[in-house]
DNA sequence: TACACTGCATCGAAAAAATCGATATATATA
DNA sequence: TATATATATCGATTTTTTCGATGCAGTGTA
């Protein structure tokens, strides 16, 4: 058990040492002279010594006072630093942020966004993470994350979900290989449909967007990333399904014919999901609202 | 106005960031889980944040209360430090003591005194300073030394005397000026006394014991320090009065004679002196009964 | 799916403390 | 000696802290 001096006993001491006088020190402190006195004589109590020695009119520090003071400026700078660190946070979307966002959003859609966070939120540092739904849905469960970026649907038991935009897909095929300016679902089954490897929520997205069984999956040929799923496509490998973001924001080289589908196009929706819990809930929906906006101008 | 957390609110803030648990924190302070619920509470509202993430069954760190915590640390350190300094000092006559000696006896009781007192108390650093009787009672007055050694009668208003040792007065002359085994105040009626210059109180204190007022106080002759004043003697200019001290330690050089008086010798009392309200009177009473004992044992 | 469990939040009552105003006490000053 | 100034102390009151009981929301289990 170890009983230690009071914020409060401590402000008292440093007043009266400061003013030398325990009325003048009440004054500062906006308290009465008998509470002050009281204040003192209770940490002197505690501390079995006297801080200050009172020979009538004046008021003199005694030697452990006198080591005493440079501490207990300490002491209360701690505290105010503490207290100034909170204050600091009231500006909402400044200091540290950790976003993690999946490979299929995150080369298209960074490189439209980061310069213009970075204006609009100077204080803000974005740290970034790349990773898979899955472990993204579980960093941020467990708290490694703050919030997460990410395509719907997608289980995320606990987590609160927040839709940022609805993209179409495109259908990406070699130029020889197609000449109609639309495609249909249906013109997908018996091609050669590729995908991404097994754990990028995009390739389930794109199979649920066929109402079949893509004929032959080629696992061979499972790109690891959209770019390499391209230049599979470009080389005449098969077909594939783009999001919009890669078509409009990504590098898709000669040699390739990209085709709207007919409405109603499949699509996949784009946003965010942090804790429920999470104390900076508010600046997460800021932050959504911002991006959002900076989406529409950006087209 | 600025409000800081309470040394309570800090350790409870701690203990949770320790245990990840509010649960256990409590137990560890030693009070109930809803106390320490309020307490954490409070310095959240007081920070307008909170510190820490509640997601069901598990507690998790907000930013700022990550960052809170160095300065947490600190800030409780500091405090620990005031009552390790004051814990320090709870064994007596350790630590600094400021004090004041007079001239007549400074070079003759410190060297029997400084050894031994280091020896039995080797935490204690005495800082000394010589001054005359005026100049000790007012620096004591004014706190800028703890206690003095001085002789007394003088007048100290304020200050505690407690008298330490009594010394008699011995008749210094030179060899062929006096050949009587004992001397008595009234042989020296007629003599050339000499005295310290004015403002040691030797020099009243030696007045003092004369009944009569000295034939010729030879104003040209008033020395500055009792060794001086000891040449001044062996070379013939006049005889004068050493206290026993001086005699005991002091260096008497050859064709000096030291001669007592007869009982009743004159003599002065030597002893301390501090304020009334110092906080550490029980020190110097100690400190006092000390050199006492030393003093006893030199004889 | 229901149910108990675990852990934090909340509530009202009781205990502890902090604070105040008034007054006592001590020390300088006139 | 009276007066002014400064701190200590006292009793009453307000405020804060603390507790025990209960509520509530996730978590794990039958």
């Amino acid at each position: 058990m170890d009983y230690l001096p009071t914020t409060k006993q401590i402000e008292y001491f440093l007043s009266v040492a400061e003013h030398m006088s325990f009325s003048k020190a009440a004054e500062e402190c906006h308290v009465t002279q008998s509470t002050l006195s009281a204040g003192i004589a209770a940490l002197e109590t505690l501390l079995g010594h006297n801080l200050f020695e009172r020979a009538g009119r004046t008021v003199r520090l005694t030697s452990l006072g006198e080591t005493a003071i440079p501490e207990a400026r300490k002491m209360l700078e701690h505290g105010r630093n503490i207290t100034a660190m909170a204050r600091s946070k009231n500006q909402p979307l400044t200091g540290t942020l950790k976003m993690g966002i999946i490979p299929t959003i995150a080369p298209y859609l960074l490189p439209q966004l980061l310069p213009n966070l970075q204006k609009q939120f100077p204080n803000l540092s974005l740290q970034l993470q790349e990773e898979q739904s899955g472990a993204l849905v579980e960093l941020c469960t467990k708290g490694a994350v703050d919030m997460i970026l990410l395509a719907f649907p997608y289980e995320m038991p606990n987590l609160r979900q927040v839709e940022m935009l609805s993209e179409k897909f495109f259908l990406a095929c070699p130029q020889d290989r197609w000449h109609k300016k639309t495609a249909s679902i249906d013109d997908l089954e018996g091609q050669e449909l590729l995908l991404l490897e097994e754990g990028h929520c995009l390739r389930e997205h794109a199979l649920a967007a066929c109402s079949f069984r893509p004929k032959a999956k080629k696992d061979a040929f499972n790109a690891t990333s959209l770019a390499t799923l391209i230049q599979f496509v470009q080389h005449g490998y098969g077909i594939t399904l783009l999001p919009e973001m890669a078509v409009n924001w990504g590098n898709i080289p000669k040699g390739i014919n990209i085709v709207p589908f007919k409405s109603p196009a499949p699509q996949r929706q784009v946003g965010f999901a942090w804790r429920k819990s999470h104390p900076r809930e508010k600046e997460f929906m800021l932050l959504t609202k911002a991006i959002k906006d900076l989406l529409k101008k950006a087209g």
